[in-house]
DNA sequence: CTGCCATATACGCTTGGACGAATATAGATC
DNA sequence: GATCTATATTCGTCCAAGCGTATATGGCAG
């Protein structure tokens, strides 16, 4: 079963890291499950692009994503490996020094629909 | 002073461990000080190409080159924040993932010169 | 079945960055 | 100063991947 998907690259999970976009999505999701016009709603970018952003991480293994209806839910893979569970760590410690994450963080507690279910419009 | 150069991005740092020669590099580094010929001949690849990448790194703010006569030292720069910290503990947690990884060791450890002094023929 | 909504994907364009090959720089030796 | 040597940079090419726009998909309401 140890098949070799991207999924198990270590420079395709740092690459996935990479993005300021990606960045701000995975972070978000570490406070839990969020569908995907909450993370367009947050991040303030056009729907296909959040969309893009999170087939690139789902591809990466780092999200995967739960459909109900018509909406689409992701969160956080739990970690594979130590590697894996190292790099979710650095999400924590970046918070400082990217300074979109705190608006983020406040645009997300501020908003709708979090977690109260009424979500999306 | 706090200039925005780009060793302070995040995303910046990210990418540059996202490149497996670079993986390998920074690898290589954490035994401390190497030369230029030295990573050329544990990498097996091409002069220009170890320096193209080790200038990145540089200007990632991620290592630091110390000249002496012909030859070119380089190490790992010291954390400057957290997550610079942690991402530094990433490379030592993915040495099972990446196959290279061990082989660099093997043949570093077997080669000439590593800390004895006399390196580079 | 028709139309609407949330999400995903395709398209065309543009840019960053990886590469090999060639060349530049600069210290050491004669 | 001529030359050798270690390292750095430049050049031209190619591919991954970012973007906005447009469109496809697929569930749901009427």
């Amino acid at each position: 079963m140890a098949v070799k998907t991207a999924s198990n690259r270590v420079d395709v999970m740092f690459r996935a890291f990479s993005d300021r976009t990606r960045l701000r999505i995975l972070h978000m999701l570490r406070g839990g499950e969020l569908c995907v016009c909450d993370i367009v709603d947050v991040l303030g970018v056009p729907q296909p692009k959040a969309s893009r952003h999170l087939a690139y991480l789902r591809k990466a293994g780092l999200v995967e994503a739960r459909k109900d209806g018509l909406w689409s839910y992701y969160k956080l893979k739990p970690a594979r490996n130590p590697f894996h569970a190292k790099l979710i760590e650095c999400l924590g410690c970046c918070f400082a020094d990217v300074p979109e994450l705190a608006k983020d963080a406040k645009r997300l507690k501020s908003g709708k629909c979090n977690e109260t279910g009424g979500c999306c419009s």
